[in-house]
DNA sequence: TTCCGGCGGA
DNA sequence: TCCGCGGGAA
């Protein structure tokens, strides 16, 4: 089992996840504010189950406040009230609003503008923010910049134990595995990029529905090549 | 009660 | 490295 076989056997059993931007909507609308929602998931979501995550973006959709320039004016305790159903609602309230001042004092609120620094350089800038750690760093990165870099989470770090696939307790170097190995194989650097939105993906569902705390090897899809269920 | 597409602070 | 943050659903 290696990091190739995992994405086709995954996306061959479990289907393309239809995460962002491969709903049609995000093709369709491909502004600007498409993006920001990105953005703005990706912080709601921080250990959050999506279904709650969705319901605050449609309050913040409801009162046409879903972009840099709504957030950034919108009263902080109103914004609360709205991402309310995200959980961890006055974190994240304020870290919603200092990303998005920051974007309007030196992006002129113009993502394209953002999206065009060099990725590493933008990442080490994201993570200057309160608020955006690696992963949420990351996931603005491939997600809503389609930057190629590979988002790691808990689930990937438990998957990686129990198969092996690879030991390791550090993001960086988790990360650095998934794409030296997806990278020398899928030379287009736009299909590198796909193959990380979506192997992500797949793996938070894995993740979700079997390879979780307590895991439910039994029906896991790829249980004939993980350590954890044959031994 | 558990769990969720983490993060900052100490 | 551990802890608080937090509502919603199973």
């Amino acid at each position: 089992m290696n990091t190739i076989e995992l994405y086709r056997k995954l996306l061959a059993k479990l289907g393309p996840q239809g995460w962002w931007p491969f709903d049609e909507e995000y093709h369709r609308i491909n502004n600007s504010d498409a993006r920001f929602e990105i953005i703005v998931g990706s912080i709601l979501t921080q250990n959050t189950a999506w279904e709650n995550v969705k319901k605050a973006i449609d309050n913040l959709k409801k009162e046409r406040l879903l972009s840099i320039d709504g957030i950034n004016k919108v009263k902080l305790e109103f914004l609360e009230e709205l991402i309310r159903p995200s959980g961890y609602y006055h974190q994240k309230a304020i870290r919603l609003k200092n990303l998005a001042s920051y974007l309007v004092e030196n992006y002129n609120s113009n993502l394209d503008v953002l999206f065009e620094k060099e990725l590493y350089d933008l990442r080490r800038e994201l993570l200057e923010l309160k608020g955006i750690g690696r992963e949420t760093a990351d996931s603005i990165l491939l997600y809503a910049g389609s930057k190629p870099i590979f988002v790691v989470d808990a689930y990937t770090m438990r998957l990686c134990n129990h198969i092996p696939l690879y030991i390791s307790d550090s993001y960086d170097d988790v990360q650095r595995f998934f794409q030296d190995n997806l990278k020398s194989f899928f030379k287009d650097e736009e299909k590198l990029v796909d193959v990380y939105k979506e192997l992500h993906a797949l793996i938070v569902y894995l993740g979700k529905t079997w390879c979780r705390v307590k895991p439910i090897c039994n029906t896991c899809p790829i249980r004939e090549d993980c350590n954890y269920y044959t031994s």
